[in-house]
DNA sequence: CGTAATTTTGAGTCGTCTCAACTATAGTGG
DNA sequence: CCACTATAGTTGAGACGACTCAAAATTACG
């Protein structure tokens, strides 16, 4: 059900001044024309691509609704899934650079989506050159929540994985105002968890049973209730720093 | 053992040339520009932090002989590799958008590396807006590396796994002329290969002995040599994608 | 040449996986 | 609005890949 306005001819292109905003200083000027972007509304159905692996890019995709991911499939039907993205979100910002896809962005949930065509975003750039740093930091976070994605996988059990993730997703939504009071989406299934984390559906349904046991969490109807951040944070040996957000939200 | 004219005033820069020539196009203008660039040259020894977690940077290192890990340390005395980086790359380009470190830079190995000031980066960018790309580009293809060390971590086994370390780095160095002839340096511990790979170094240890065993690498004094470069890439189930190299190096 | 670091090997354990069935929830069409 | 069907979640039992602990063998280094 998209807002009715979505439609209408004026780009919505505010989530990404509120997402860029949270991680960097942006001028009047420099705020102004991004908004005069120009970007191309479209949804996709839980489930579709929007951009697969091989594909090369002309344009970026702007998340303005639901749920992103991004994802590499492995033989065997293996899948690793390495980033989600919600509204406000570059998701292929790196098409700008490195047009063919090594990887495939699909939708979650039902998403709303709009696409800036590279020529227009380089344009930008080009007359507004202080607008690379604020991008390529955009850029450059999105690498540090890799990294932290391969700590995560390669370091820490079960249960403190999934606790890491949980802190990260919350803040990353809190950050652009899409969470608040220890609740906030999660609109995904136990496989798609699984996959995030190098696990399988099974191992994350005992675990996720083990987190409502210690009544840390609750996941319900695509809902994630945190009854306890202090105690999950540390269970989930979370620091924030690497999302590098301009202020630490309060806990 | 350092080179003598290391130590002289002219900034060796070459082998930042050399690894952006690697991934992307350059003017001879711009290439000029990068090679006036100040550069202080300075030598760690193995063990020793370039940059520390928590770490405040105001200039990036650039490897120009030896490597260098990315790391985090976690509680309980574990540890993940992230990436590591030979002569030509700017380890630490993204301390230019995000000075503080969430993350250690170590020398592997005895290093030389040369420091640039952000100063000096920031200007550069300012008059040659074209080097934009270029650099962005970098940190780019080093989070298509991260991406895939979370899907190498998360979803494939450890035979699998290293294999594909091994192929991602014999190509990488290939691709700035460290490596031929199916042998380059591997100046790394069974320890380091493990908190890379997300394994033990017992594990490790086993997992080499099967390669070798099959006949597709040896791994002695430092040195990896490949058997059999088509059996290991299938083995690995390695695609070279990701790298985003600018030929595809033949096998 | 002695000492530390690294590699190798063995034996037992454990976290996570596999396979398989069953239950619950959500979406769809009559 | 309910019945039907597909999707998602839950549980049990057994297997296995990787881990732990510990010691020995080898190699590197000052």
């Amino acid at each position: 059900m998209p807002d009715p306005s979505f439609f209408t001819d004026e780009p919505q292109l505010t989530p990404l001044l509120r997402k860029l905003r949270s991680i960097t200083r942006l001028s009047a000027r420099d705020e102004q024309a991004i908004l005069r972007l120009p970007a191309h509304p479209r949804v996709f159905t839980a489930g579709q691509d929007l951009v697969s692996e091989g594909d090369r890019s002309t344009q970026c995709w702007l998340v303005l609704m639901g749920w992103v991911q991004r994802y590499k499939l492995l033989s065997g039907g293996r899948r690793q899934i390495s980033a989600f993205h919600v509204a406000g979100d570059m998701a292929d910002l790196p098409s700008l650079h490195l047009p063919v896809m090594d990887h495939s962005l699909g939708a979650v949930t039902y998403v709303m989506a709009a696409s800036i065509p590279h020529e227009a975003l380089r344009e930008l750039l080009e007359r507004h050159p202080d607008l690379n740093a604020p991008f390529w930091r955009d850029t450059l976070v999105d690498a540090a929540i890799f990294r932290e994605w391969v700590a995560n996988v390669g370091r820490r059990p079960a249960y403190q994985r999934l606790a890491h993730l949980f802190c990260e997703l919350y803040l990353k939504q809190a950050a652009v105002g899409l969470a608040q009071d220890h609740r906030c989406p999660m609109p995904v299934t136990q496989v798609d968890l699984a996959d995030a984390t190098g696990l399988t559906s099974v191992h994350i349904n005992r675990t996720l049973r083990d987190l409502r046991r210690d009544k840390l969490i609750d996941l319900r109807s695509k809902t994630l209730v945190i009854h306890d951040w202090t105690r999950l944070v540390e269970a989930a040996e979370f620091d924030p720093t690497y999302l590098q957000l301009d202020r630490t939200l309060a806990a």
